[in-house]
DNA sequence: CTGTGTGCAAACTCTTTGCATAAGT
DNA sequence: ACTTATGCAAAGAGTTTGCACACAG
């Protein structure tokens, strides 16, 4: 994977300033803001090569919004109905006990779990 | 809402046989199969009727995949990655303790979890 | 006849892919 | 040169919306 222009200023968008949770489209705009134009499409291939290589994790929303969050590491999130805004939900508290009877055959390759949040009624 | 042609056709293949999952376009060409010529558009507009009305529960997966489940009481599921199916995760096992430290001025709407499953390699 | 609600075609947005170009050996 | 990888334009899915039509009051 060759350093280049745009992988290395879409790094900098991802990983310069601590943990993010963006969309394809917020990436797009962010980057094309700083004057650097870089296509739809090699936002997405960048982030689907980042996914594989590890360092960025995919997350589905209800609605068919696609975050990626550049803390790959297990955790899960928050999720804000109505201002489509994606936190972590970390430390300990969310606990996921051991699966019942997994189809025969299959294992676990990970668990996401979403809690989704709304504004108190008042 | 009027129990027309097309959304009794759907009703039908939704809740005709015990729960399923479904996406848009499985159902599209499920409806479209039997003779009967429903638009996709139409398709889309009953789901989110539906899920408006509380029958039918709308859940993300990774990648952008939608599906609406028409059991809408509170369960989790299982997706098994690159084969596309959606299951049940019903009974106990999956455990959700209390969330720790909410975001001030809101509350949960509800809890979705999916365990990735992956085909064991033997 | 009027108002409310419906279904669909067309518009739009989101995502993937094929290919011309560039970089490395 | 030849091979492998890259970025983007264009194609393809997936989803939403505006409007002509239908039905009920």
């Amino acid at each position: 994977m060759k350093p280049t222009r745009q992988r290395l200023r879409l790094g900098e968008l991802l990983f310069g300033r601590g943990g993010r949770h963006v969309t394809p489209d917020m990436l797009y705009r962010e980057v094309n803001e700083g004057g650097e134009a870089i296509s739809r499409g090699t936002v997405y291939n960048t982030l689907h090569e980042l996914t594989r290589a590890g360092l960025v994790r995919q997350i589905g929303v209800r609605g068919g919004m696609t975050f990626f969050d550049t803390n790959p590491s297990t955790h899960h999130h928050y999720f804000i109905d109505g201002e489509d805004r994606l936190l972590d939900l970390d430390g300990p508290g969310l606990d996921i006990a051991a699966m019942p009877e997994l189809p025969a055959g299959y294992e676990v390759a990970r668990v996401d779990a979403i809690v989704h949040l709304r504004r108190k009624r008042s």
